[in-house]
DNA sequence: CACATTAGTGAACAAGTGTACACATCAACA
DNA sequence: TGTTGATGTGTACACTTGTTCACTAATGTG
C-alpha cells in the first residue's frame, strides 16, 4: 500500500498502476501481491480505508484547536491545508479516486465525504452555530463546504508542496469561499432563497 | 480521439488507456496511432480542445435561454444536467482529467474552467446582478459556482444516465447549492464577511 | 520444542505493450 | 494524368504484464 501510494505521490495516476509495478516499488517480488491483495481493486479499497483513519484524525485535531476560537474558518482550512501537505500521497489518492475507476474506490471516497460533512453538521449543532438551519438546510450546508474543500485538493496538489506563497494563495481563497457559503447559509430562508 | 472517448465512456479511465487498446477501438491497426497523435498525453490535449467548443455550445445556449427569465439558476443547470447527459462521455473525461495524470491536460481543464468562470462573470455584469460586488469578489462567486458544478458532474456521472430520478436529485441539490451561493455573494462585505 | 500460519521466492507462460520500418491506398490538385 | 501528401497496413522486436505453481524462510502459539 505504501508503494502505491509512492507511486501515486510520484504523479502516476492509481488506475494505471500494474501489480508488478507496485511490488517492484515495494522491493518484493510479484507474487508476493497476492498474499495481500486479490487485484488491484482490492488494494484500492484499503487505501480507502485508511484515508477514513486519516481524515479522522484531521478532525480530531481541527475540533481540538478550533473550539474557542473566533476565526473557527481560518483555522480550519489551516489544518486541512496542513494535513494536506502532511499525507499528500493519501489527499492525491482521493482526489484520484472521486472520478477513478473503481466504481467500489469511487463510493468508497464518496461515503467518506458524507460522513464527513456529517461530522460538521454535529458539530456545528453543538456549537450551536446555524441554529435557524433545519436538519436538511444544515446538511445542505455541510456537503457545499465539504465538496468546496474538496475541491481545492485538486488546486493544492497541483503547486508544489513547497511553494508557501501558491499554498498561501489557496488557503486565503479556500477560506473566503468557505465564508461566502456561510454568509449564504446564515440568510438562508429569511429572504427569497 | 472517438475512441478513446467511447472507453471512457465505458468506465475506463482515461489513463489506464493504451495506445493499441485505442485503436483497436477505432478499428485501425496500431501504428495508424501515430499519423495523428505523438502519444497518448497528446492526444488528451486534444480531446482538452475540444472539450473546450463542447463547453462553448453549452454557455451559447445558456445564454440563449436564460436571458430574461427569473428562474436564472435552475434554467442554468437545467442546461448544464442536459449537455452532461448528451455529452456523458466529454464530461468524463474532463472529471478525469482534473485529477489525471499528464499535467498539460490537468492544467487546460483547469484553464477551460477559468474562462467559463470568466464569462460568468461578464453576464452577471451585463444583466446588472450582483451589482454591488468588486471585480475581485464578483470573481471569487463565480469561481464558486463554476467548482460547485463540476463538483456536481461527478455525482451526475457516477448514476446511470438513464436514472431520471437520481439525476433530478442533483439538479435540485445542485440549484440549491448555488441559491445558497449567491445569497451569500448577496450579502457579501454588507456583514461582518 | 514442534507445528501451523503467514509472507516471500523463482521459474514459467501466454498475452499484451510501445514503437520502428517499408509498403499500400487514396484523395486532391497541377 | 501523374504526382504528392495524408492515412492506413503488416511484420517484426524487445519488453512488460497478470497469474500459476511448488518451494522456502520467518513468525508466533500450543
Amino acid at each position: 500500500m505504501g508503494a502505491a501510494l509512492a507511486l501515486v505521490g510520484k504523479g502516476r495516476h492509481f488506475a494505471s498502476l500494474g501489480i508488478r509495478e507496485v511490488t517492484r516499488q515495494a522491493g518484493v517480488v510479484p507474487t508476493s501481491f497476492y498474499r495481500h491483495f486479490r487485484n488491484m481493486d482490492d488494494l484500492g479499497l484499503q487505501l480507502v480505508d485508511e484515508l477514513g483513519l486519516v481524515l479522522r484524525r484531521m478532525m480530531r485535531e481541527a475540533r481540538a484547536n478550533v473550539l474557542q476560537s473566533d476565526k473557527l474558518i481560518e483555522e480550519s482550512v489551516g489544518i486541512f491545508v496542513a494535513h494536506a501537505r502532511t499525507n499528500r500521497n493519501f489527499f492525491m489518492f482521493m482526489a484520484q479516486g472521486l472520478a477513478g475507476e473503481s466504481r467500489a474506490v469511487q463510493e468508497g471516497i464518496r461515503s467518506e465525504m458524507r460522513f464527513f460533512a456529517s461530522e460538521l453538521a454535529n458539530d456545528l449543532r453543538r456549537l450551536r452555530l446555524m441554529d435557524h438551519l433545519s436538519d436538511a438546510d444544515l446538511d445542505l450546508t455541510c456537503d457545499l463546504v465539504v465538496r468546496t474543500v474538496a475541491f481545492s485538493l485538486t488546486d493544492l496538489l497541483s503547486v508544489s508542496p513547497d511553494d508557501d506563497y501558491q499554498i498561501g494563495q489557496i488557503r486565503k481563497r479556500t477560506t473566503r469561499f468557505l465564508q461566502m457559503i456561510f454568509v449564504g447559509a446564515g440568510h438562508w430562508q429569511s429572504d427569497g432563497a
